[in-house]
DNA sequence: AGGGTTCTTGACCATGACGTCAAGTAATGC
DNA sequence: GCATTACTTGACGTCATGGTCAAGAACCCT
């Protein structure tokens, strides 16, 4: 049943290794999108090996993604399951995606679905939008939560933050937290 | 005094003019960034008269901002000054705003001053930030605005619209305006 | 009508990215 | 230690964009 040992030489796997810590810098600085060629000069090969290894863009974020984004993903969904207030545990998810895309710019790569074709992306993302309207319902049931307030415009507004975040990566921390709370604060229900 | 009158061929006005006429739709279609190609097709005439003409993208802005966004911004502000409640006046202003951004794309390169060298299009862009900065303010004399909100997060809410708004045109209108509202509902004091 | 001037053209260069492959280099097994 | 095979290289082809300019076309005046 393991089929997969036409092991690899001794150099072969050195280079797979350092590319992918290679793109683990680079694609945590610049998002998924950045130039191979920069991945390559990080990791001392040439642009060939990469594509020889991984078959070109695709396979190497399959090969980093979980790494990079994946986890911290589902982290988050494992920590707020935790939380008992549905309020509470909806707000808290919100908060910390939107951190997530600020710090790690390569999580709007993954969210915004602008990689087609990696099969583990989008099934990541499909996950984390069903936990999210679960959540919804939830806090929704104890009506602190607008009850207009739909599963899309949840994602919605992580998809606008991944937009943002990736515009600007200058925007101080602090303002960018604050101003979340303004726009949770705007799910809540007007009657107090 | 009126030292101009160099006068054009008939040609040149005739093209001047047309390359005028297609800037617009096509600027107004998809940004201040579209490919000056695609100008040029619209107009009839091939790239290098565009340059020749306007002494490139730059020139052209220049020449097709005022019809383009300047006045729709001015009427803006002119509009909302004849509201008499501060608040009203206030959310007036991000309201239209925030759909000019939607309906105009190239509205948005102007208030995300992402053309650095035009000179009227950075005027007017401070003059809209001056405005907004006094709304603001009457705004939170009233108590019913938060005061915590600063001038800053205006702009930056209005910038932010930007960006989205730029990032996708399919976006249904009727959504993205219930959303507005929530923005909008966060930016009151908790204090009902 | 035709000569002198203004204007336009589109081929051209440059940049920066993706992706490929023949030829050269390095590890491995005997 | 050397032949064989696996691996890497970097120059090359391509595409899309911005921008330039010599040569040819259009216009205007007399």
């Amino acid at each position: 049943m393991t089929a997969d040992p036409p092991r690899l030489r001794a150099d072969a796997r050195r280079n797979v290794e350092g590319i992918r810590l290679a793109a683990l810098d680079v694609f945590r600085a610049n998002g998924l999108n950045s130039p191979l060629d920069e991945v390559a000069r990080a990791a001392g090969v040439s642009k060939g090996t990469i594509y020889h290894r991984f078959g070109g863009r695709q396979g190497l974020i399959d090969a980093v993604v979980e790494e990079l984004v994946a986890e911290r993903i589902k982290g988050i969904i494992t920590a707020v399951s935790a939380i008992e207030d549905p309020v509470e545990r909806f707000e808290s998810y919100l908060r910390q995606i939107w951190l997530l895309q600020y710090d790690e710019p390569a999580a709007n790569d993954v969210l915004l679905r602008s990689l087609p074709g990696s099969e583990p992306v989008a099934a990541l993302c499909e996950h984390a939008n069903e936990v999210a309207g679960n959540l919804l319902g939830d806090a929704q049931a104890t009506g602190v939560i607008r009850d207009d307030v739909t599963a899309e415009d949840v994602y919605l507004l992580i998809w606008e933050r991944g937009i943002i975040a990736r515009s600007c990566a200058q925007q101080p921390r602090d303002g960018y937290r604050r101003r979340l709370e303004y726009t949770l604060r705007g799910l809540r229900s007007t009657a107090c």
